[in-house]
RNA sequence: GGGAGCAUAGCUCAGCUGGUUUAGAGCAUCUGCCUUACAAGCAGAGGGUCCUUGGUUCGAACCCGAGUGCUCCCACCA
């Protein structure tokens, strides 16, 4: 019965019907069985997300492998989940006040997470409905969130833990603060700006061993002047010939001559200002680290708001910037200035208050890597965990060979609340809630005064102790690195079936900028909480740029509508845009102007559908049913259908080989040919019947068959148009659809294909496609239009190669063909191997044009063999070259030598 | 400053263990076609100093050294 198709796929009302068709059939709920699993977790977006191409091209991967994993027979589960990403969260929600006329400073933490909640409840998730559109197969029952309460509990709960095996500690970091906001700001909010500073050049006096000045001096170079009071030390490279003799001396800092050592240390550069540094460990990052490096005092000279504290000895209660202006004329009068210079370097400013920011010494909460880091890079290095591509393992290696110790303390109040409760003696105490941690102050309290211990005494100093709890929140990644098993409640609750059936998960995809923040410590955790690897491959994706080579981004405007352009194109469309110039771990260059991905990924889903179209047309016209009469013409009939399976298993191993390989968008490419190419091009117009004739059956079945196997093969990538084309094929009972149809294990590729090797039917294949193409190039030539009937003179020394392709060929190029020797003058002639085909019209044939092309052949072949046979009279080369290597060498000697001499012989019959 | 990567057709990229490579694909370009699925198409064609340079080798796009240009990550230099 005839199907009316449309002129289009209309992929609007296509894609939703099938989506929801997949969830309502439950094809994308998982639950363990006796299947293999294949779980991928997805990387949760932010909660408050929007889809943009970064999200769009890593769950486009992931959708791939999973629907991928489903069509090999394996219980896929994708997980499906959104972070709470404290600090873009409340950023976000601290905009929304504002812009309502709310500063967050006037709020009670309750009631900021009152409106950070509702915030959530509005906005949070959008981003899981988007994904739905680009064909995403999650399991929508395992939805999860990382302040879920039992998840919010199981990141307390690591933290208490880590602390008690001591692996979490306090300790005093350098933060950023924002002395006008009066707030701590992670690197993120810090914004470099260029400046036009100046290096100011001051001459320290060196003292003799009573301590007193003497005339010696050392200069150091310094941007900030001001900070000089709190120097504690004077540092030199060790190798610094012109400071040798200070070394183990002392120096006076000026105006306040306190008197602070002169130390040794490679990190000075002799080469930059004057060679010797000061250091100021209260007030710089990297003077910091030398001060815990040399063990050097601390003296932090500036208050919270950014004026000069009792501890500066002078200018106290002044502003930074104010000391700065006052403290130069000051030492250029007492004679230690030397120089100023003019010096461009990078100022950051909040970017909250665009203050200038300060560093300043804080305490915080750490997790101690070492421990933790050791067996995860051994996972990784030994290859137990595959990266792909492999170069991130070097990344990933130098990363973890040096790693430093994890600040997990953010001074937001949306994520999880650092469980730790001080008294107001300095004391505190860790412990999953302020019962635990009243009863473990009272313990200690009791301790203290001698008294005994019992449950009773506890409770009741528990009850009157006053406890507050510490105000931070943790790092964002302190629950995210528990992902890949609490999803499945492998913390919470241990053992339980899910996690013992999915974990360790298959396949992470992800962005190679957060190999470090999550990839590395989930690797930890992992191994730490559920004594396996978390997933076995990680695929790290590339990053989308726009047609300029510039990063997609919210702020240069230059990431296009993702939903805009779903609309319009359709999600297989963008899918395939997307995937079809993705390697693994390359970046991607996205034409958003021009939109030609996209555009080509329409073109094919047209192109498809219109296969389908020719095929309802000819089962409208009628399908022959005639066996064939003999052998002959059985294989002769058939001869399509064998090729087209030689050619499709090829292509299957080819595609499931490179998928294993996570080599995506070659896959693809190789499946888009196969359908475009080999499929559409060749073996449709090779099957199609003549005009007015009906479609022989065996073409007409195999057709529909191949087709159905295609649209598998392309599922993966293109879920939508594939099972649309699939249904609109045949009548199919329920269940039946593609989405979850099982495909052929490889080792059960049934070739049937009767009295050939499937490489003789490609052999013949090829021959048969160059043979028509080297004949439509010699009517192009001779300008013979398509109409123009012409006869075909084939001279071969095998004839029985073209016993069962000569008709198709025949039809393709509009010729009648013969076989024999019949060179006729003002016939045009081409070369196959060394076969010839004469090539008689009518018309008059160009003969100038015929000898150039052969000429032109004859030139390159004869070069070729030059190459080849000085490679052969090498001496050395058929010594040395591998025997297999130097008999090929001889067979294309052969071959070349062969076809010169046919191209001779045509030049020769030209004349 | 430290680390990593890349450089092949106009563009985006393949090219795996050095020898089917006198280097492939898609897009773009050019020519001819409204041929009864598809002009969003069909048929055909042209297009390359494999960044430069030195070396290893019988043999280099591929391995090694140097140079040039670009990109990313980390630390952001008084």
């Amino acid at each position: 019965m005839a199907t009316q198709l449309s002129k289009n796929f209309e992929h609007q009302s296509a894609e939703s019907n099938w989506y929801n068709h997949w969830v309502d059939s439950g094809y994308f709920y998982s639950t363990p069985d006796n299947r293999e699993p294949y779980t991928v977790v997805i990387p949760p977006p932010n909660v408050t997300g929007v889809l943009h191409m970064g999200h769009c091209l890593n769950n486009t991967i992931q959708d791939i492998l999973i629907r991928r994993a489903r069509l090999q027979g394996k219980n896929a589960c994708w997980v499906p989940g959104t972070d709470h990403a404290s600090i873009a969260t409340e950023a976000k929600v601290v905009q929304m006040l504002r812009e309502k006329g709310i500063a967050k400073s006037s709020l009670s933490r309750e009631a900021f997470l009152k409106y950070a909640w509702e915030w959530k409840e509005k906005y949070g998730g959008i981003i899981l409905q988007q994904l739905k559109k680009l064909g995403c197969s999650l399991d929508w029952n395992r939805v999860n969130f990382t302040m879920d309460p039992d998840y919010y509990e199981a990141v307390i709960s690591v933290f208490v833990d880590l602390y008690n095996k001591g692996l979490i500690y306090r300790g005093k970091r350098m933060i950023n603060w924002d002395p006008k906001a009066k707030t701590a700001l992670s690197d993120e909010e810090v914004i470099f700006k260029d400046t036009q500073s100046k290096l100011y050049h001051l001459a320290y006096k060196v003292t003799d061993e009573s301590g007193q000045a003497t005339a010696d001096t050392i200069v150091i170079a310094t941007v900030r002047p001001e900070t000089i009071l709190g120097d504690t030390a004077v540092a030199v490279h060790p190798d610094d010939e012109r400071f040798k003799h200070l070394h183990g001396k002392y120096v006076l800092v000026p105006l306040i001559n306190r008197r602070i050592p002169i130390i040794t240390d490679e990190y000075v550069s002799m080469d930059f200002g004057t060679g010797a540094l000061k250091i100021t460990p209260a007030h710089d990052m990297n003077d910091y680290q030398l001060g815990q490096k040399h063990k050097l005092e601390v003296v932090d000279i500036m208050n919270d708001d950014g004026t000069f504290s009792e501890e500066a000895q002078l200018f106290v209660g002044e502003d930074r910037f104010v000391v700065r202006k006052k403290i130069v004329p000051m030492l250029e009068e007492q004679g230690y200035l030397v120089k100023i210079e003019d010096y461009p370097n990078q100022v950051g400013y909040s970017e909250r208050s665009d203050a200038v920011v300060e560093p300043r010494l804080s305490m915080q909460w750490w997790v101690k890597m070492q421990p933790l880091a050791e067996p995860a890079l051994k996972v990784v290095m030994e290859d137990e965990i595959r990266f792909f591509p492999v170069k991130f393992k070097n990344l990933y290696r130098h990363w973890m060979e040096n790693i430093k110790d994890w600040c997990i303390s953010r001074q937001l109040w949306w994520g999880h609340r650092i469980p730790a409760w001080y008294d107001n003696h300095g004391n505190f105490f860790v412990a999953k809630n302020e019962a635990e941690a009243k009863l473990q102050a009272a313990h200690k309290l009791l301790l203290a005064k001698g008294e005994v211990i019992t449950e009773a005494s506890l409770q009741h100093a528990a009850q009157s102790l006053q406890l507050v709890q510490d105000e931070d929140c943790l790092d964002t990644w302190f629950s995210s690195w528990l992902w890949p098993f609490e999803v499945f409640k492998g913390y919470s609750n241990p053992g339980n079936d899910d996690v013992k059936y999915y974990y360790p998960t298959a396949t992470l995809v992800t962005a190679p900028e957060i190999i470090f923040f999550w990839v590395a410590r989930m690797i930890m955790a992992g191994l730490e909480y559920e004594k396996q690897i978390p997933f076995k491959d990680v695929y790290f994706t590339g990053i989308v740029r726009d047609e300029k080579g510039r990063k997609m981004s919210k702020s240069l405007g230059n990431s296009p509508d993702l939903l805009e352009m779903i609309d319009r194109y359709g999600s297989d469309a963008v899918r395939f845009g997307i995937m079809i110039s993705s390697p693994a771990g390359n970046d991607l260059l996205f034409d958003v102007k021009e939109e030609s991905t996209l555009k080509q990924g329409s073109f094919f889903v047209n192109k498809m559908w219109n296969a389908l179209k020719l095929i309802k047309l000819w089962e409208e016209r009628g399908i022959a049913t005639a066996e064939a009469k003999s052998q002959e013409s059985f294989s002769e009939i058939n001869w399509p259908n064998f090729w087209f399976e030689a050619r499709l298993q090829q292509g299957k191993k080819e595609i499931n080989s490179l998928m294993d390989q996570f080599r995506l968008s070659e896959a693809l490419k190789t499946v888009y040919s196969l359908i475009w190419d080999d499929y559409c091009s060749w073996y449709l117009e090779w099957i199609k019947p003549d005009f007015g004739t009906p479609i022989n059956g065996h073409h007409f079945n195999s057709a529909i068959r191949f087709f159905e196997e295609l649209m598998q093969l392309l599922h993966p990538f293109m879920p939508f148009v594939t099972e649309e084309i699939y249904h609109s094929l045949k009548e199919r009972p329920t269940g039946d659809d593609l989405c979850i149809k099982v495909a052929a294990a490889e080792n059960e590729l049934d070739l049937l294909l009767p009295g050939n090797t499937p490489s003789g039917y490609l052999q013949q294949g090829e021959l048969l496609k160059q043979a028509i193409t080297a004949v439509r190039d010699v009517r192009n030539k001779q300008q013979l239009k398509p109409r123009d009937e012409i006869a075909i003179a084939i001279e071969t020394s095998q004839p029985q190669v073209y016993q069962n392709i000569g008709s198709i060929f025949g039809k393709q190029v509009n010729a009648q063909i013969s076989f024999g020797t019949s060179s006729k003058a003002g016939s045009a002639v081409v070369n196959i191997e060394s076969d010839k085909f004469f090539i008689h019209t009518n018309q008059q044939v160009d003969s100038a044009v015929q000898k150039a092309e052969l000429l032109k052949d004859l030139e390159y072949q004869q070069k070729f063999l030059e190459s080849v046979s000085k490679k052969l009279s090498n001496e050395r080369f058929v010594q040395n070259a591998k025997p297999e290597v130097v008999e090929f060498e001889k067979k294309k000697k052969a071959d070349a030598e062969a076809r010169i001499r046919t191209i001779e012989e045509s030049l020769h019959s030209l004349q």
